[in-house]
DNA sequence: CCGTGCTAAGTTTTT
DNA sequence: CTTAGCACGG
């Protein structure tokens, strides 16, 4: 009781209670089933959890980590790496809480991150001794086609033959294998000037004071297998490592992890190889594969029971990742019932497929269910638009995680491009970004003679900048005068930035630039919905001080550049998920809809003619059908319009591959006729569809005829309602140029309308969505 | 130097 | 179909 009462800072005082028993064999046998505990008690040593989907993964971990502490080991001498934020926190805060309730001991000092995080935290203290300087920034992958289109540019290297994108994706696929530019090897051509693009491209790296996500990790590899004090200090630094998503680890992230725990051997890794989806990110499938041969002496421990997903579910998973043979024999059970049939629906078209999702919603929201509760998924980010124009039709809420982001928006970069160069005056890109925005007459032929200067003279952007401007040799007056305005803002900037946060210094920026009075300046509703976006911004600095331990212009700048499309999801939100299948890795939902499922587009084009290919794509489908808990729907259709062009579609092989059981089958289409798109053909869609491919029958047989969809279950397309918040009133000078807003596209303003009443319809510009008609029903009245 | 209008191009998944 | 990049005219 007294221990139930005992302050949570008061770490003295629990010494002289007698300890509970919080992870005696009892407790434990009650808590967990016998293979999470076995893995949990598993003394301190190489450990490989696999863990099946669903199995109580972070239980374990957490559970593990929790007992290390009570053995007595030091929070602060522990580090767990995740691969996303949103994992790394949620980790944070459970093993926080079983901490607490248990034995009194927060999570205080315990390292949590992601491995770009954690780099970059490594970095930072020690990356001195290996030559990087503490207030690094990181360049996102916007960034580095940028710096690598004007390396590629300085070698005259011609841009037919040598695409900015290839380039990038061989020096990102080097890096992950941990070769660094000076150890690249080339034994071609093209990989020759590759070679030279990596040097080049790395110097310029190193002399912007920048790094990329691939460098992060490499660096901090480097840095740990140097011999340097540093290095040293870092291996006596951590007593346990823990690993989350083991099978999406790339070989400098392994090796960095073994040399980590190399000390005192204990490594506990947890993953699941059927759910290894990241390869075309370096991802290698042998690091969990090989673990036990590379770490002698490993105990394997196999949790296969599992507790999302009901019967049905689990046996469509099974029976998908089975034909795969890049992996350990597994099979998933489950104690839960059968549950409801898998549905399939075959619709004839994207609009149908999206009108069926919207309408199964629809019909699905209860007491019991809301929104929150189900997840719409596809394979590629292009094919969001539809289903969002058929839940906006139904006016259901939704909410799109991840493709464009929040800091991809021009407005956003702008701003975060001035703090990055106030932080680093070296940073040369995201000078060039700014030297013009606002507009202040520096045309590109200044800023093409300024980058001559840097690449001439080996100098930074920024000492060219203070160069041109005090040199009357090197450009014109006006110019001149021009950019030593400019010169002289950077430098009031920051001086002004010392004892600023990121929120107060980012509002002097704005005001200091004229940048927003520039947008103020335009008056329309694009201006308006950007300075919308930056005062978000700003929010979410504010929120960045309120949280941090100790907030810094960097960590902010940090955090940006490390920000993954999942963070951004909240089910408090209350609205219904779209997502990419790869988004969805690690959530979960009571209703789940795979949409897609159909040859060329899940598996993906890229992807059919390689075996190995197909397998990831298989396991990309697996972790999709497991995110499900209850209900599970899996749509394909037969003629799919994709950026532009219409093709014909075919059930994709993994629907073939379901069991005949506890499947519903709702067909509304028939086959397409046969089209020879070959003469078309065009692109990686490359057209081609002949008799000579195979069709994957579904279970049942295809209705010769199409069957019309049920009639009344679709609305007319975008008939929707707004809710009125403008400066004119229904009847009484509605008029052109009213505002209005609407839940889903925000403010927009009135172009034309008809008719009145119930009947009202009206047509409003949207910054977001452009121009809808809409039936308008006002909800409330100034 | 700047903004507009056009053409052409490219389309997987992302820390 | 969208977007990005480019040429042109002001």
């Amino acid at each position: 009781m007294q221990l139930e009462l005992a302050a949570r800072g008061d770490q003295q005082n629990s010494d002289a209670t007698p300890r509970p028993q919080p992870f005696s064999p009892d407790q434990l046998a009650r808590e967990l089933n016998p293979a999470q505990a076995e893995a949990v008690v598993h003394p301190p040593g190489p450990l490989l959890v696999v863990a099946g989907a669903g199995s109580g993964k972070t239980r374990v971990i957490t559970y593990r980590l929790a007992r290390l502490v009570a053995g007595g080991a030091d929070p602060r001498r522990i580090v767990a790496v995740t691969f996303t934020n949103k994992a790394a926190g949620e980790l944070r805060e459970r093993a926080d809480k079983l901490l607490w309730e248990r034995i009194r001991v927060g999570s205080r000092g315990l390292w949590v991150g992601t491995f770009h995080s954690i780099s970059a935290r490594l970095l930072r203290q020690w990356g001195e001794a290996i030559g990087l300087r503490k207030d690094f920034v990181i360049y996102d992958d916007d960034d580095q086609k940028r710096l690598l289109g004007r390396v590629l540019t300085d070698l005259k290297v011609p841009e037919r033959m040598f695409p900015v994108r290839q380039v990038l994706s061989v020096i990102d696929r080097a890096k992950n294998q941990g070769q660094s530019a000076a150890a690249f090897q080339s034994n071609d051509y093209f990989d020759d000037v590759v070679g030279k693009a990596y040097r080049l491209y790395e110097e310029r790296l190193a002399a912007a004071n920048a790094t990329d996500f691939g460098g992060l990790l490499l660096s901090t590899l480097q840095l740990c297998a140097s011999d340097t004090p540093a290095a040293r200090e870092i291996a006596e630094r951590f007593d346990h490592v823990l690993v989350d998503e083991f099978q999406d680890t790339n070989s400098v992230q392994y090796r960095l992890v073994r040399l980590l725990s190399r000390r005192t051997g204990s490594i506990t890794v947890v993953g699941d190889e059927d759910q290894s989806i990241y390869r075309w990110r370096g991802a290698d499938i042998r690091n969990i594969l090989d673990f036990e041969g590379d770490h002698p002496g490993a105990k394997i421990v196999k949790l296969e029971q599992n507790y999302r997903s009901t019967g049905n579910i689990l046996r469509a998973a099974n029976s998908i990742i089975e034909k795969n043979s890049e992996r350990r024999p597994k099979r998933l059970f489950t104690e839960a019932g059968d549950g409801d049939p898998i549905v399939i629906f075959e619709g004839e078209t994207e609009r149908d497929e999206a009108d069926f999702v919207a309408s199964r919603i629809e019909a699905g929201l209860s007491a019991a269910r809301a929104p929150r509760d189900f997840a719409v998924f596809y394979r590629t980010n292009a094919q969001s638009r539809v289903l969002e124009d058929a839940l906006r039709a139904r006016d259901l809420p939704y909410s799109v995680v991840g493709g464009t982001r929040f800091f991809d928006r021009a407005e956003i970069k702008d701003l975060i491009a001035y703090m990055r160069a106030i932080a680093n005056p070296d940073d040369g890109l995201s000078l060039q970004r700014i030297v013009n925005v606002p507009a202040r007459g520096i045309g590109a032929a200044t800023v093409d003679r300024i980058g001559d200067l840097v690449y001439a003279r080996k100098i930074s952007a920024w000492q060219a900048l203070e160069l041109v401007s005090t040199d009357d040799q090197l450009l014109g007056t006006g110019p001149r005068k021009k950019v030593a305005a400019f010169v002289e803002l950077m430098r009031r900037l920051r001086a002004e930035s010392a004892g600023l946060g990121p929120a107060a210094l980012a509002e002097k920026v704005l005001e200091l630039t004229g940048y927003r009075d520039a947008l103020a300046g335009e008056a329309t509703l694009e201006a308006e919905g950007r300075i919308e976006n930056l005062l978000e911004l700003i929010a979410q600095m504010r929120e960045y001080e309120r949280e941090a331990e100790e907030p810094t212009l960097y960590g902010f700048l940090e955090r940006v550049a490390l920000a993954s499309d999942v963070d951004g999801y909240d089910p408090d939100k209350g609205a219904v998920s779209l997502m990419t299948v790869h988004t969805a890795k690690g959530l979960e939902f009571p209703v789940v809809f795979i949409t897609g499922l159909e040859e060329r587009i899940f598996p993906h084009a890229r992807s059919v003619d390689d075996d190995s290919a197909v397998e990831e794509e298989r396991r990309l489908c697996y972790v999709a059908v497991t995110r499900a808990r209850q209900q599970l729907y899996l749509s394909c259709v037969r003629r799919r319009r994709l950026s532009g062009q219409e093709l014909p579609g075919m059930p994709s092989r993994f629907l073939r591959d379901l069991p005949s059981e506890g499947i519903e089958q709702i067909v509304t289409s028939r086959p397409p006729e046969y089209t020879d798109y070959s003469s078309q053909g065009r692109g990686p869609w490359g057209g081609r569809w002949s008799r000579d491919e195979p069709e994957y029958p579904l279970n049942r047989p295809v209705p010769k005829r199409p069957v019309a969809a049920a009639p009344g279950t679709r609305r007319k397309p975008g008939e929707l309602t707004v809710e009125y918040d403008g400066d004119a009133a229904p009847g009484s000078g509605l008029q052109v140029g009213s505002k209005l807003r609407h839940p889903s596209f925000g403010v927009g303003e009135v172009r034309a309308w008809q008719g009145q009443g119930a009947d009202l319809k009206v047509t409003i510009k949207f910054p977001a969505v452009g121009v809808k008609t809409i039936l308008a029903r006002f909800l409330s009245n100034p």
